[in-house]
DNA sequence: CTACATTGTTAAACTGATTAAACAGTTAAC
DNA sequence: GTTAACTGTTTAATCAGTTTAACAATGTAG
């Protein structure tokens, strides 16, 4: 109800704005108008094949489904005519006969800017890519509270809207999350219950040591971590690396260096005036998320600090345009295109039934740009 | 087939990590288990229902659609019964009998970035949440050049996935739109051969005026403009709106203060770079988004331009975060969200017949913030 | 020359709902 | 006291496909 709209008000006069403007300097369009177009456009079904090619509707059913059955001529025949009509076969019908929907839903968090996030949007274009070659189409669904109470999530397979699920952003906090398991369903770039439900992730834990290695051999002991959402598998991995990293190198890791940042801009840059302030003597920044990084160096930057000569900066997820900010950030690259691609190839599989549990993790690797540096000397 | 998994090869060896994570701090989860879960769930249909209610499906039916024809009493029994036995309907079957999928498709431009834009996720945002609320679900397609020439947008409505169609992003250049002409469509922020197809866009006219107002009772009369794409009507307003108001205040606009920045943050930058090499007294830049301007911005302040001191930015869109950039940018602000739900709203009317022609405008209006001042006097 | 596969096609059942038309059972009108 | 109108429910057709089992036609083996 947030959106009031008095655009009604406005029509009139900005349509007749508009319409100068178009006329002044539309493009040329070609308008392949037919001549009874405005009449309903006339469906036509697998009856109207079957009899125009003189042949049975389950034989027009068979040449569809490629079915070896039917001999060369006959297939000829009939696909001759089906190319000839423009047939498409109604696929609420096919569904609903072969119990397949060949639909996905990826479900979204319900984060205020969930479709506009970065993160999200590589993985996405994933599932996408990977869908469409696939022959499936995608619903996407954002999983607000009172979405769960009423239970869609259940409905999404009970109704037949889809065949199987991705879930992306949600950890070990979500409940609802169980309610799934009995379905298809595939939980992206975390796991959840010590690995009861499927999942794909990235590897935190090599992104998480790669990092560490390369802070401590630049020579930084003084290392903070901004983490977030420690409910989360993933993210536990990679505090567990920092601190295991830490002690690998006879560091005792302690507990004013560690703020959570919330996985947001302002979050990082909160975590690191918190950080700065309990421990002025902290050289490095490990960060859960770029956004985060970002966040922890803009605050750093407008307060004196230099990135990367007084504090080195490490990201996690690598997201656009890191290359362009100032200084470039250095940061775990996931391969979030891959996952989602990985994702949504093995939720195939499993609806097809020919794996029966998906546990997959995906390698990462440290990507060096100017946000890191030698340790300064005091 | 840009992604190539070698996930396999270290699966093994990461879930072995993985597991031992798990098992040392997981969060304890309720599984709230059935006795016979690996069962097939058993599904119910309205047949069963019937019989357990003693009445026929077509009375069930009636209940499920809220019929005025059945009885109070008789409702209530069914009604109960649907409850006990925990029945849904199956939405293939619904949709086919019906007619109507209660699905949409959004289609988004084939740009490499589309699911992680802020301008789109902002519309989705609003598109999401009103199909939520009209109890229609969202098909997500991306409009690449392959999928247009093999017809799949016509699919979309031929095989009956969807009753209507959002197109997010496309202009006069995207000659595939006038085939959708006969179906329930409608093309968001921008217009199309003169109102042929419906629309509802931001008022962007407005927007300019106000933008370019500001501009100039600041004393700027050399202002530059980063542009992109021609082809867009909308675009094309504020362009003209640029033109009229400098030529209002007495000044004759040139051809030098025009630079295309193709909507992107590099593309802002070079445009920047152009202008202020080709013009040294340019002022101020009006951007046909944020991303350019904030690209601008980037551009003018590592070579030596202060913001707003020697050159004003004015952006457009108003897209998160903007508040937060360094200086803040003063902008246009798009309802985007508002668009989203309008152009939802219109387009379940324009399916159910209620309207048979749409185009809406919806008002814009200035956010004054860091990127303009008074102009500089040499 | 029957008996038996094999091959290609089809009739009919099935998927799970909606809806127009028919049908009893009441009530109201003339 | 019939006719007409109204209620509430059901019968049966329909939506547009898939799939199983049956069938006819042909080829092969005994």
């Amino acid at each position: 109800m947030a959106a009031k709209l008095k655009n009604e008000l406005h029509e009139s006069s900005n349509l007749a704005g508009s319409k100068l403007a178009g006329a002044s300097n539309s493009i040329q369009v070609n308008f392949n108008s037919l001549p009874a177009e405005e009449n309903p456009p006339e469906r036509i079904s697998i009856r109207d094949v079957a009899k125009q090619a003189g042949v049975s509707i389950a034989t027009v059913s068979m040449v569809l489904n490629q079915n070896p059955r039917i001999s060369r001529p006959t297939h000829a025949r009939v696909q001759r005519v089906i190319d000839s009509m423009g047939y498409r076969p109604n696929r609420l019908a096919q569904s609903l006969s072969s119990r397949y929907t060949q639909v996905l839903a990826v479900m979204l968090p319900p984060l205020r800017h969930a479709f506009a996030d970065a993160y999200f949007g590589e993985i996405l274009s994933g599932i996408s890519d990977r869908a469409g070659k696939l022959g499936h189409k995608l619903l996407i669904e954002q999983a607000k509270p009172q979405y769960i109470k009423e239970g869609k999530h259940i409905e999404l397979y009970e109704r037949r809207f889809v065949d199987g699920l991705l879930c992306l952003g949600f950890n070990e906090k979500h409940a609802f999350l169980s309610d799934l398991r009995q379905y298809p369903m595939i939980l992206v770039d975390n796991r959840f219950g010590d690995g009861v439900l499927d999942y794909v992730h990235c590897d935190y834990r090599m992104g998480a040591k790669q990092a560490m290695n390369c802070l401590l051999q630049l020579g930084h002991r003084n290392i903070g971590m901004i983490y977030a959402a420690p409910e989360s598998p993933t993210a536990r991995d990679v505090l567990e690396v920092y601190t295991t990293e830490l002690r690998h190198a006879g560091i005792e890791p302690k507990e004013s260096w560690l703020a959570d940042g919330c996985f947001t801009d302002e979050g990082g840059a909160a975590a690191a005036e918190l950080l700065t302030h309990r421990d002025k003597d902290i050289t490095a920044f490990l960060c859960g998320n770029d956004k985060m990084a970002l966040g922890a160096i803009r605050y750093l930057v407008e307060h004196g600090h230099k990135v990367p000569q007084d504090i080195s900066v490490v990201g996690f997820d690598d997201i656009q345009h890191l290359a362009y900010a100032n200084p470039s950030l250095t940061t775990v690259h996931l391969p979030l295109y891959e996952l989602g691609v990985a994702a949504c190839e093995r939720l195939v599989s499993r609806i097809r039934g020919k794996v029966d549990h998906v546990a997959d993790v995906l390698p990462t690797h440290l990507v060096l740009r100017e946000s890191t540096s030698i340790v300064r000397t005091r």
